[in-house]
RNA sequence: GCGCCCAUAGCUCAGCUGGAUAGAGUGUUUGGCUACGAACCAAAAGGUCACAGGUUCGAGUCCUGUUGGGCGCGCCA
């Protein structure tokens, strides 16, 4: 498994601190009883050294001592080890720590070792993780909720794959209920249209008016003829309607393909249903768990036995199963049947009011709520001109994924949608997002890598290569813009667990910004070529790790990273 | 009415889950290529972190209230 760099110093800084600790305890320098837990940390400000401890405040208070006296009597007798250069007490009580060169040097070997893998760790033992998203409405096309939520997903699903997890992505297709028997109708309405009959089946008020419909309806008419005509009813409406389906299906699938998502799971909600299914058998469990009753003709949720505030319906007096029967069958088959540990479920924030209540459907399934985690995405708008875009100005509908993938790269649509924290709401520049330059930061990372890709193609016309890191003496690399790119590049590893964690794509995308950043930083004050030749080799490599963290970090948000630009 | 989310520089957003003097990008002003890619870098300017309290060594971050914006409260999905 690869290295975490940054998480070796911090566990190395705060086991010196303990056993420090410890000692003074044994010689009465300090009363027993600290808290173990303090932060180590990269302080804000670059000048208070590598990582800074906090230990001394959080102590001072359970032993009643002063901060600072605390922080003199454990650095004064500390063992530094291989990675703590120099400890330094500053304003209240913390303590600065400046690492080794050592650190520094293993730090870029574990980067060289690893290549494509660093990044990667076992963070997560293996544990199931599912992730569903997109799960756009199989009536139409998809729009720029599923847009952003579909880069959220397939991000964050390469983020668990990454830091040891086993992950899915799933997609959950609504191909049953209302919604979709509207499909039936509308398409049946079309064919009767297009057969010249335009008054027996009058196109539904709630109907579907896309011209998808139409085309739908027309494709089927030359496919199979007017047949179905004289069928019976609802013969003719589910034939319609799923063959619109399939249809539509599959262009939700291009279109995705087109936004290189590709889901590992595209599960059907009608399958939930019918004897045996898993709406039979999670409705089984919640009898058992006396989570059921029967009033008005219809089946009940005691939700409020479970923690909500008021009891949901789960079959209707039609006899018909409510889509919150069919969720929380749905959920049951993940975690019972299919045996996920964690499942992610990724929602516009429209549908946050059902996430809060499913607290309780999952208790009365027997299962640990904390188990099942709500992404709520806040809305997109478009933004042309300094306008909100509204409708698309081919269709006249609303503008879909696929209208702004015929306007703007596939890059650059990943990465500005996974650029910002889920929960705000986030306006869309199409002005920006279309531009070419540096304006839009997806060009200013991908930059920083062409021009690494430059340097290292001039050298090797040159004859000169980056050597393994053995065979290089990295305490050459002294400056701080060296050892600024270098630490930044530790902090690859841990970035990926805080990201799995706080369920945080957009750590990603800022963190690939920072590298790129600081790169040119770097560059603007160092340089390789002409250098002498220690130092250009200590150099040459670091460009040459620097662009395999970029390729490691912009192959997880699954954008290119292109050698010329 | 009740519930959830949000409010940080003119604009778009960070702020490492409570740390030291609140940071980037963009826009404005200015400087840096006969040297590895100037799609870059450096500097200046720009702030009552919506408002008022509270918690503690310490609050943009936590708790309460207020204001303003988004969303939800169906035998819809």
């Amino acid at each position: 498994m690869p290295k975490n760099p940054y998480a070796l110093a911090v566990s190395a800084v705060r086991r010196a601190v303990l056993n420090a600790y410890e000692e003074a305890v044994v010689r009465g320098e300090l009363p027993a009883g600290a808290p173990e837990d303090f932060d180590v940390s990269e302080p804000r400000d670059k000048g208070h050294g590598d990582l800074a401890a906090n230990f001394a405040m959080v102590w001072a208070k359970a032993l009643k001592l002063n901060p600072r006296k605390v922080a003199e009597i454990i650095v004064a007798d500390i063992d530094n080890g291989d990675f703590i250069e120099k400890l330094e007490i500053a304003g209240p009580g913390f303590v600065n720590i400046t690492l080794t060169s050592a650190w520094y040097g293993q730090t870029l070997t574990a980067i060289d070792e690893a290549k494509a893998d660093y990044g990667k760790s076992d963070y997560g033992h293996g544990k199931r993780v599912q992730v569903e998203f997109v799960s756009a409405n199989p009536t139409g096309p998809m729009h720029l909720g599923n847009a952003r939520g579909g880069v959220l997903g397939d991000v964050l699903s390469s983020i668990f794959q990454w830091t040891g997890f086993y992950c899915e992505r799933e997609f959950y297709l609504n191909d049953t209920g209302n919604q979709v028997d509207l499909l039936g109708k509308s398409m049946e309405s079309r064919f009767f249209e297009l057969l010249g009959d335009e008054v027996s089946y009058p196109f539904p008020e709630d109907g579907y008016h896309g011209d998808d419909v139409k085309e739908h309806a027309k494709a089927y008419i030359e496919l199979h003829g007017d047949s179905l005509k004289d069928a019976p009813e609802a013969e003719r409406r589910t034939k319609l309607r799923d063959f619109a389906l399939e249809r539509n299906i599959a262009r939700m699938k291009e279109d995705l393909a087109r936004y290189r998502i590709v889901h590992d799971v595209w599960f059907k909600e009608s399958s939930l249903y019918g004897e045996g299914g898993a709406v039979d058998i999670a409705l089984a469990d919640m009898k058992k768990n006396d989570a059921v009753y029967e009033a008005d003709g219809a089946l009940w949720f005691a939700a409020t036995k479970f923690g909500s505030e008021k009891d949901e319906v789960l079959r209707k007096g039609t006899g018909f199963y409510t889509y919150y029967m069919g969720d929380i069958a749905y959920h049951y088959n993940k975690f019972v049947i299919r045996g996920f540990d964690t499942v992610i479920d990724i929602w516009g924030a429209d549908h946050h009011g059902h996430a809060i209540r499913f607290a309780s459907a999952m208790r009365a399934i027997g299962l640990e709520p904390t188990r099942l985690k709500f992404i709520l995405m806040q809305l997109v708008r478009l933004v042309r001109g300094g306008e909100i875009v509204r409708m698309s100005k081919r269709t006249g509908k609303a503008v879909s994924l696929s209208d702004l993938l015929d306007e703007i790269p596939v890059d650059a649509a990943r990465f500005f949608f996974c650029s910002r924290q889920n929960d705000t709401q986030m306006d869309f520049d199409l002005d920006i997002a279309v531009k070419e330059d540096s304006d839009n930061p997806v060009y200013y990372v991908q930059y920083a890598h062409a021009r690494i890709c430059s340097i290292l193609r001039n050298l090797l016309a040159e004859g000169i290569a980056p050597k393994p890191a053995a065979e290089v003496d990295f305490t050459k690399l002294t400056a701080p813009e060296e050892l600024e790119l270098i630490k930044h590049l530790a902090k690859l590893p841990q970035e990926l667990i805080m990201a799995a964690d706080s369920l945080d794509p957009s750590r990603m995308t800022k963190y690939v910004m920072e590298t790129a950043a600081t790169f040119h930083k770097f560059y603007n004050a160092c340089r390789v070529r002409g250098e002498e030749q220690s130092v250009m080799d200590a150099r040459l490599k670091l460009c040459e790790l620097t662009a395999q963290v970029l390729r490691n970090v912009l192959t997880i948000i699954n954008i290119t990273c292109p050698d010329r630009m």
